[in-house]
DNA sequence: CGGCAGCGCAC
DNA sequence: GTGCGC
DNA sequence: GCCG
């Protein structure tokens, strides 16, 4: 199974295209642009943890081996290149084969706005299934007809007739299903099982149910089936007492409604990030506070409000309780207005030991497990211990814009040795992240997600606690380059991380670097990498 | 028929 | 462990 | 819903 449709876009570089990079405010940070931050990065306070300065060939430090495909000794390797290879072939021999009827071919356009009759149609079933999962089956299925919704942006051929369908079958993930969905389109401009599922009374209530923040498919079912059909509905149950069941996070899902459905502009989001940013190094002076999310991708409005902490003395630890010393902040100033999670130090006291909501059979290295630790170097910080591990906060805020509007926000707080990583997951967009992780296990046998890209095989990976902390560690990356270099894919700025079909290996031509493992090697790498 | 990312928090 | 969200 |  292909997880990057290389091919696809391929047939963009050998055109007048050229992606036209957006200069919307703010939709760079230094995080990303190694070009520019890379000088200012502290990587030389981090005396102990030997930090990579620069983006450089993967084996300099990567314990990985370099492979031709052809001949890995891995079935699942093997087997993607070998679909890969056949499906190129009948690419090849379809577009020379002269069957270009029903296809008009243009100049590529900027990676959008192609064939947008059928993706907008995709994604309308993905949404009637993603919102309404009566089934398991229909996570699947919103999933995949999501994945298609983006596919077909990126072909290189508008389809305007349905003599194109033989074609569409060469390009993986056009089924049966889909492919007679499409050719519905071309006849009738509609498709029937849209109606379908948009008619149905009991799905529609569903559907309402699921958009309380907090509420999913199960509890959207057990709400429809007690009698509730609608927004209102639930409120007036709750009025009455019948509702008291609901957890607390549900009751202000209800509240906020409406609220939470609307996009904000992204002045809106750059105004309530400097409030949080502002109040952000109060708390903790020297703090690095990003805006991420569809924010930091560029577009013209966002859904929610994501902010990435980090603080550059902090390079393996986070300063204990001070994410909550900023919402209790940020609560007394009336921004903030209620929490959807709680965070070690947001009550009272300050010291951050009141509340123990992180656990301490927790497995990670760098995850949780307090370690004792005082004595900060810079005088503002010298009220915060070590916690070792992230902590995040969901919450909502008071719109400095709308008056009365609530938003939703995110604030992590992540140790700074794991800020590339951090600001990969918080940047998105979710489909993207898939793509990604799920490239890094399948062909690169690495689990990457938030805190860092970890080979298999070794003890994180496994989901063991390590006793020996060098063999948990993950593949060190200073900047989000040095991830996707780690990874052999082309380097994408924010605003292309849009799809699941964004992730472009980096030379298709060029072997392919799995991973080789040997644990006596990787814990010598390790060693190498952390300590030398 | 199994897999489709990988995790943290509330309950 | 399940449900939910990111 | 699609793939292997």
């Amino acid at each position: 199974r292909t997880v990057t449709p290389a091919w696809i876009l391929a047939q963009f570089k050998h055109s007048s295209f050229r992606h036209q990079e957006p200069t919307l405010d703010q939709c760079w940070t230094g995080l990303a642009h190694p070009s520019q931050k890379r000088k200012a990065a502290p990587d030389t306070r981090n005396k102990g943890g030997g930090w990579i300065q620069k983006s450089r060939n993967l084996h300099e430090f990567a314990p990985v081996t370099v492979v031709k495909a052809s001949s890995v000794d891995n079935p699942m390797i093997l087997r993607i290149h070998q679909a890969k290879k056949k499906r190129i072939q009948s690419q090849q021999s379809s577009s020379s084969g002269g069957d270009s009827v029903g296809v008009v071919k243009n100049p590529p356009l900027c990676n959008r706005g192609r064939n947008e009759g059928i993706s907008n149609m995709l994604k309308q079933l993905s949404n009637l299934h993603l919102e309404c999962p009566l089934g398991t089956m229909d996570h699947w299925r919103a999933y995949h007809y999501g994945l298609m919704a983006g596919r077909v942006k990126q072909l290189d051929f508008e389809i305007v007739d349905e003599r194109v369908l033989p074609r569409l079958q060469h390009i993986q993930g056009f089924g049966d299903s889909i492919r007679n969905k499409i050719k519905e389109y071309l006849q009738t401009g509609t498709c029937q099982k849209i109606k379908e599922l948009e008619r149905d009374p009991y799905r529609k209530a569903v559907q309402s149910m699921i958009k309380i923040w907090s509420i999913g498919p199960i509890k959207g079912k057990e709400l429809v089936e007690l009698g509730y059909r609608t927004i209102r509905d639930v409120r007036k149950g709750l009025s009455r007492g019948e509702l008291d069941g609901l957890s607390a996070n549900a009751k202000i899902g209800i509240d906020c409604y409406e609220d939470f459905e609307e996009r904000m502009s992204r002045s809106e989001v750059s105004q309530i990030g400097d409030i949080v940013i502002r109040t952000c190094r109060q708390v903790l002076p020297g703090a690095e506070a990003t805006i991420m999310g569809s924010y930091r991708r560029g577009l013209p409005n966002c859904g929610d409000i994501d902010v990435l902490i980090l603080h550059p003395d902090f390079v393996e630890t986070t300063p204990k309780g001070a994410l909550g010393r900023l919402i209790r902040m940020l609560h007394q100033s009336g921004h903030m207005l209620h929490d959807l999670t709680s965070v070690d130090g947001m009550t009272a006291g300050g010291n951050g030991t009141e509340l123990q909501s992180e656990s301490d059979d927790s497995v990670f290295h760098s995850r949780s497990s307090e370690i004792e630790g005082q004595g900060e170097t810079s005088m503002g910080l010298q009220k915060y211990g070590h916690y070792h591990g992230s902590s995040s906060y969901m919450g909502v805020f008071a719109s400095p814009t709308d008056a009365g509007k609530r938003r939703r926000i995110d604030i992590k707080i992540y140790p700074y040795q794991e800020r590339a990583f951090a600001s990969m997951y918080f940047t998105g967009n979710g489909d993207f992240n898939r793509s990604m992780r799920l490239w890094s296990s399948k062909a690169r046998g690495m689990t990457l997600n938030d805190h860092g890209l970890f080979p298999n095989g070794t003890d994180f990976a496994n989901g063991k606690e390590s006793v020996d902390k060098l063999k948990g560690a993950s593949l060190p990356a200073a900047t989000e380059e040095d991830i996707f270099e780690l990874l052999g894919l082309e380097y994408r700025a924010p605003s292309e991380r849009d799809s699941f079909d964004a992730i472009v290996e980096k030379s298709t031509s060029q072997p392919v670097a799995i991973v080789e493992l040997d644990k006596g090697e990787i814990h010598h790498e390790m060693k190498h990498i952390w300590i030398d």
